[in-house]
DNA sequence: CTTCCGGATCG
DNA sequence: CGATCCGGAAG
């Protein structure tokens, strides 16, 4: 943190004086930054990336630990690649590459750490990618029966691959941009639904879900390495959108991490599929999971800006919360969970929605909007995220705060 | 719509 | 004078 802090310092300082000396090669490895509005942005994304740093990190501590979507992929990735063609492969290392490959930064001691976080977060971009593979049974459903593979990959190949190498875009990308840019990406975790009838198992990798085909389903006891493909078509990819704790904080939240797992078994087996003839039907059938995932996952959702969409922070369970207020102090690593807002603002009671969560109410609400309104808002006096997170921490701070609006995490 | 920021205003 | 945030511009 410490460090971060003061490379912070440095940036916004060579951000006021020289940009242009502190980072000479990046200039001119973009040729196409001219105007200097550009100059600025990629000097910001500098200034984010080292900033992100320390966040990553963070994140890192937190959040690695209970999500272990890296290793899952990459069994699955391994498993693809004996089975899905050549092309599939070179696909995604086009692709990945890009995310993952740190950019060439003149900021020598930042570069290495900055590498390190990049790689965490990169596993929830790069199953963004994944993902991309995964759609082909969305719009290409022929997971159970037909050959897959073949026809899957095409268009995805040509989607993503646009013929001309590099643009613009993608070469400034590939210097100055991080695979996070300040903007959290949420995380997905992918897992492997079983297919076969009236078996609605989840596992985690691919290989689990294979074996389990295998053998429970196919019977191939004996040879259990041995597999031919054929369990392909019995399993599929589901993603589970898990929230990112954007910023990075251990999710004090209410969602355990066994909660999350056992969920997704629950949806797998919807009843309009089932009563359908799968095999007949596997287009809605595939359709059916992987739009029910969502709404699932979907409470363990919560957006960083909390305020906005959250009265609801409605997860079961969860009957209560550290009261905001000033207890801010709770540790900063928890933000964003939270916070219904609790505005008492009188000009601004519409925010509140419902009022459910106040229950033993003052009766705040008593001063009407009195006609002729100070034009300004009274101004919150308590912690804002500014200072709260501080400017090294700007990614935490809910989003009025950020483009400079009221506060609307810490109203009061 | 989202994002950003100049500058008025408050404490 | 720094912090906050309105108003409005830009993308």
């Amino acid at each position: 943190m410490t460090f971060s802090f003061q490379s912070e310092d440095l940036k916004r300082d060579s951000n006021k004086k020289s940009h242009q000396h502190l980072f000479p090669l990046a200039m001119e490895e973009d040729v196409k930054i001219t105007d200097t509005k550009k100059t600025n942005r990629v000097l910001d994304h500098e200034k984010e990336n080292t900033r992100s740093i320390c966040l990553l990190e963070q994140k890192r501590k937190v959040v690695s630990s209970n999500i272990d979507v890296p290793p899952a992929r990459k069994s699955s990735e391994e498993l693809d690649m004996d089975k899905v063609t050549a092309a599939m492969v070179l696909t995604s290392l086009s692709t990945s590459p890009l995310v993952r490959s740190p950019p060439v930064r003149p900021n020598e001691g930042l570069s290495g750490s900055w590498k390190e976080g990049g790689c965490v977060p990169s596993s929830t971009s790069s199953s963004g990618y994944w993902s991309w593979s995964a759609p082909s049974d969305q719009s290409n459903p022929s997971t159970p029966s037909p050959p897959l593979s073949a026809d899957s990959f095409k268009p995805f190949r040509t989607q993503a691959q646009p013929d001309d190498g590099i643009d613009e875009s993608e070469a400034s990308n590939l210097l100055f941009d991080e695979p996070i840019p300040r903007k959290r990406k949420n995380s997905m975790k992918v897992m492997f639904k079983c297919l076969w009838k009236n078996c609605g198992k989840v596992l985690s990798t691919a290989a689990g879900i294979q074996k389990h085909i295998r053998t429970i389903h196919l019977g191939r006891v004996g040879d259990s390495d041995y597999s031919d493909g054929e369990e392909d078509f019995y399993y599929t990819e589901i993603k589970l959108n898990t929230e990112s704790v954007a910023d990075g904080l251990g999710s004090p939240a209410p969602v355990s991490p066994s909660q999350s797992l056992a969920s997704p078994p629950t949806f797998p087996i919807p009843e309009s599929s089932r009563t359908e003839t799968p095999c007949a039907k596997t287009e809605t059938k595939l359709m059916t999971p992987l739009s029910r995932s969502a709404p699932t996952t979907l409470y363990l959702v919560h957006t960083d800006h909390a305020y906005q969409a959250t009265p609801p922070v409605t997860i079961p369970g969860s009957a209560k919360f550290t009261p905001n207020g000033s207890s801010f102090s709770i540790s900063w690593q928890s933000p964003p969970v939270t916070f219904t807002g609790i505005p008492v603002s009188p000009t601004h009671n519409h925010l509140m929605g419902t009022g459910e969560q106040r229950q033993h109410t003052h009766t705040v609400l008593s001063s009407p909007p009195r006609g002729t309104v100070s034009l300004r808002k009274p101004r919150g006096e308590g912690k804002k995220c500014r200072k709260v997170y501080g400017m090294e921490n700007r990614d935490m701070w809910c989003t009025s705060c950020r483009w400079k609006k009221a506060c609307q995490r810490f109203i009061d």
